[in-house]
This record gives C-alpha cells, sequence and structure tokens, in this order.
RNA sequence: CGCAGGGUAGAGCAGUCUGGUAGCUCGUCGGGCUCAUAACCCGGAGGACGUGGGUUCAAAUCCCACCCCUGCAA
C-alpha cells in the first residue's frame, strides 16, 4: 500500500516513525515549508522534514497544497491513501478525491469536542479531565470528518501540553498504525460521521491568551499554565518592563487576605500568590531574557518580598 | 544582516554610566542557641568577573573582535 504522509509539528513525529518501523510503503512526505524564524531569523526544517530526511524519505514542500502544481505531483504519486498528522493546511476536496483508500487525520481530542488548530492546548485551559485521539477520514471541512476510531484517556493534574502531545501522539501513532493493518483493500475504512450538535472549537492560541489574570481562580491560573505551556506560556509582570512567565505552579487551597496579584513569601523559598480564589504556589519561573528558575532563586535574586505584587 | 537583554563564588543577582581592596540574598562547611526548626546568632571556605587583544600607573568597569545563553518578534 502506497502512503503519502503529511505532517509539520512534533506531533506527527511519533507516527511517521511507526509507519517507517512497520514497514509502510511510504512514498513521500509532506511539509510545511520552513520560514526565517528564531532569533537571528534563521531557517529551520520542520520537525517532520528532518526526521523524513533521516529515513531518506522524499520531502515534499508545497507553499500551499492546493495550488494546481501540487496536485498535479499527488496525482503521479498516485498514493493510496494519505495519512495526515498535524499538518497545518487545508486540505482541498480535489486532492482528497486522489486516494482510493481515503486520507486519514491524527486529531488530538475526541471529536467533535475541540476541532481546530490547539485542541490539546484549550483542553488543559478549561480544565477538562479527559480526552484522547481520534483517527478519521478527513473532509473539506475543519476536522469535520467521519471518525474511525477513537481512544479517551484521563488527563493528569500534572499533565501540560507539552506532557499530553507526547502522550496523545504516541496513542495515536498506535492506532493509526491498527489502523492501516486491518485495512480493506482498495477502499476507505468504514466510519461514523460526528454528531456535529456537540462540536467546539480550538482556535490557535495568540500571545494574548497567555496573559495571567489574577483575580481568576488559582485553579484557572493553574491550567492555563499547563494549557500554554508550549506557546505562549502563561506570563505576568513584576513591573512595567519585567515580564515573567509562570512556567509550574500548584493551586493551594488557603486563601490569602489580600488583593489578587500580591505574593506572600514564607522562608525566603516559597512563593506564593493571591488570587481570586485560593493561593497559587509558584514553583518554576523565567524573567524575561533569563533562563528558567526555581521559585526560591527567585525570591533571592530579585530580593522580593512578601507585599510585591504581580501586575 | 528582524528587535532587545545577559555571561561576576555551587544558585539567583548587584556593582559597569562616573576605572582605584570583589558585594547582596541563599546554599555549603564549622560552631552556638533552642523542647524544636526550611527558625535565629557567630565564624569559615569557595571568584582566571565568558574568551582574546587594546587603552591606562591602574580595567569586572573604557575601546575592538569573537564565543555562548535568553526574551520578544516571526
Amino acid at each position: 500500500m502506497r502512503i503519502l504522509f503529511m505532517g509539520t509539528s512534533e506531533f506527527a513525529i511519533p507516527t511517521l516513525q511507526a509507519l517507517v518501523a512497520h514497514k509502510f510503503e511510504i512514498i513521500g512526505v509532506v511539509t510545511q515549508p520552513e520560514r526565517p524564524s528564531g532569533r537571528g531569523k534563521r531557517v529551520t526544517p520542520t520537525p517532520v522534514k528532518a526526521e523524513g530526511l533521516r529515513y531518506n524519505l522524499t520531502v515534499y514542500q508545497p507553499e500551499k497544497v492546493r495550488h494546481a502544481r501540487f496536485l498535479k505531483t499527488l496525482e503521479q504519486l498516485a498514493p493510496d491513501i494519505i495519512v495526515v498528522a498535524a499538518f497545518g493546511q487545508l486540505l482541498p476536496q480535489a486532492m482528497l478525491d486522489i486516494p482510493p483508500c481515503g486520507t486519514v487525520n491524527l486529531h488530538p481530542s475526541l471529536l467533535p469536542k475541540y476541532r481546530g488548530a490547539a485542541p490539546i492546548q484549550w483542553t488543559l485551559i478549561n480544565g477538562e479531565t479527559e480526552t484522547g485521539v481520534t483517527v478519521m477520514l478527513v473532509d473539506a471541512g475543519e476536522d469535520t470528518g467521519d471518525i474511525i476510531c477513537q481512544e479517551r484517556i484521563d488527563i493528569g493534574l500534572k499533565d501540560t501540553a507539552v506532557t499530553l502531545t507526547d502522550t496523545l501522539a504516541h496513542l495515536g501513532a498506535k492506532r493509526l498504525v491498527r489502523i492501516l493493518n486491518e485495512m480493506p483493500p482498495n477502499r476507505p475504512p468504514a466510519a461514523v460521521s460526528q454528531n456535529h450538535a456537540h462540536a467546539t472549537h480550538a482556535p490557535r492560541l495568540t500571545k494574548e491568551n497567555g496573559h495571567i489574570n489574577w483575580q481568576q481562580p488559582a485553579t484557572e491560573i493553574h491550567n492555563l499554565v499547563r494549557g500554554t505551556a508550549i506557546w505562549p506560556g502563561a506570563y505576568t509582570f513584576l513591573s512595567q518592563n519585567l515580564r515573567l512567565k509562570i512556567l509550574q505552579c500548584l493551586p493551594q487551597p488557603r486563601t490569602l487576605t489580600v488583593p489578587p496579584g500580591t505574593l506572600h513569601i514564607e522562608n525566603r523559598q516559597t512563593l506564593l500568590v493571591a488570587t481570586g480564589e485560593g493561593t497559587l504556589q509558584v514553583l518554576k519561573i523565567q524573567p524575561a531574557t533569563k533562563k528558567e528558575m526555581d521559585a526560591r532563586d527567585f525570591i533571592n535574586g530579585y530580593q522580593l518580598r512578601t507585599g510585591n505584587r504581580f501586575l
């Protein structure tokens, strides 16, 4: 079976690796073109491109997959099936019509919930206690296609976007391999349509999504820290120009009778912040232009005292 | 050639503008106090101030080059 793989980010890697490990015939890898990025405007390969080249696979990087030129390339490649994971562009119907066995996508949520670009992040931000992966047939909509199978898992209090992405990527890779192994010949696998009435949307995060509002309950701020861990990070300000990312924290049940955002320091090493409801203990923090550090180092180096405030 | 901050003791930072004995909060080691401590008191060890060159009587500090780290932006 001739498989064309499409993916871009880290999330797609375990699936690509699994396909290689199970000796599927991968006729090519499609990933987004790399663009000048990072400090100094450097150009870095997408994770999928780097991995694809490592396996000596042919890598395609069309500017837009819907452009006629790429569709033509695709026809010549004549894949039996297209496997998609975190690719980053919507696929046009003209493209979906090409592979006889269809186009399957791995999505890190329990569809129809959390359709869109940032399902894992929003799942955490909203404080969900369970999530999962969905393997589905791609249609022209955004994550609206028929569901082939799903697998749910519990979300732990220590889970962040980083750990969940890793867990779901591996879980999904296994599922996908099983589906490919059980494929009927020359037609798409069986699937059932989504209950569109229950759909929710998880749009790409913006930088502003990471801005901490200390009026919120400690648990919600904690969820924000977990959900924005990959990007943009949950941030606040110590002064007008000192921006800080809260990297790790823990909600505490006790209540401080001071305005939200006020710091309470115990024994020069425990950093508590008053919130709208409950208290947030900050464990790891990163001041702008500095490396990640423990709360204790932050307190010592920045000479913090009870009564200082996060803005 | 995107914008910016940084590299000083094991950690986090000040000192650099205005050159003149290496500092702060911790940690660590030793001692003391206490029923007790992540508490408190006393004392000690621990630094080629990122690297190389230059200016100077004198450089962490001023000048030049390079290496490394990070935030923003994408």
